[in-house]
DNA sequence: TCAAGATATATCGCCCCCGAGGTAAAGAAC
DNA sequence: GTTCTTTACCTCGGGGGCGATATATCTTGA
């Protein structure tokens, strides 16, 4: 997915791309060789992408990859509708929230309010005791598991907040165009 | 490491264990039943622990793990000399900070500063234009990439925040661990 | 009494991903 | 000129995690 979306800007080479998948998940090891170019040669088999080579500009010659028509639609249809780990799974679902630009409003909206569904389902409790209480943090003995749950609740709170105000955002929007349209 | 981690607590059986593991990791998808078991069973070839059948209190006769002198060796080796992937994978890394109180001192202390490393050698750089250039939030068009470096941002700052203080925390005990030793 | 559902443990094969290793070209260093 | 480093691409084997599936027990309720 991360893929086709960093195509979907413009065209990159093989090292390009894993170089800017590597920064995209934050401060997480870069996807392998051994991972990247057997994904690219999937998708080009999949016509979702095609290759050219040209002269490396600083190097060996390198593979520019264009994204397809076909490749656009899967993209789309990726993130229209992600496998349940794009929403429940932080990480990946920052992947999907890189490219959620390329979708429509509604189905923005739906995204973004299924992942805020997710904090109210599941309460942030990270320890317990023997009989399965849940510990608050002002009871745990360990500092760093006082942390541990301060980082991420803060962490939590911080998306949330984003989370209502983008949905607030996409409401505004969303009624502005309805307004439009049975204005117009 | 999360399976003798807990352990360390007090007595568990595997499906309590798992739903620690889950609950530990967040909003991440549980770990699954053909990865824990297994992997109990591992642990118990090398003798990291041991287990005793008992009747079920609520349904199915259960298998209490208790861990052993070898396990608690493992479980400290584990953090002591953690793989690298344990600082730099958020997950891991929190992960390992729900146990790291069973290091010493100036071994916690040292892991603390290696994760804060992290933040200075690679600034948060998500996104980057044609040329290689890394593009501010502001001049990002969409707005979930917007929220996307802000979410990342402040997760970072709240992390880094945290990490400090409890460098001084911790320096401030050692401090007075070594006043106590020079003092007696 | 029997079925359904929650609890609890276990195994197996598949797939995916990673690390290791290899190739190649261009520029820098010496 | 030869070697080193960086850029750039590719493949293979092994290992590990996951989903699917099976099994057993106890409670609940029709």
């Amino acid at each position: 997915m991360a893929i086709l979306g960093f195509l979907r800007d413009f065209p990159l080479h093989g090292y390009d791309l894993k170089n800017r998948v590597a920064s995209l998940a934050g401060h997480v090891r870069p996807v392998a060789d051994g991972t990247l170019y057997p994904t690219i040669r999937k998708l080009e088999d999949a016509q979702c992408l095609t290759r050219r080579t040209a002269p490396g500009s600083v190097a060996a010659p390198r593979h520019m990859l264009e994204i397809t028509q076909t490749g656009t639609d899967q993209l789309r249809r990726w993130l229209r509708d992600p496998e349940p780990g794009f929403i429940t799974d932080d990480n990946k679902w920052y992947v999907l929230l890189a490219f959620l630009h390329h979708l429509e409003n509604p189905r923005e909206q739906a995204l973004v309010l299924a992942r805020r569904r997710e904090f109210l389902d599941k309460p942030a409790q990270l320890f317990f005791d023997e009989h399965g209480a849940p510990i608050p943090p002002e009871r745990l003995e360990s500092p760093f598991r006082k942390g541990l749950m301060q980082i991420h609740r803060s962490t939590n709170l911080t998306e949330i907040d984003w989370l209502d105000r983008e949905t607030a955002e996409l409401n505004r929007r969303a009624g502005f165009t309805v307004q439009q349209r049975s204005g117009g």
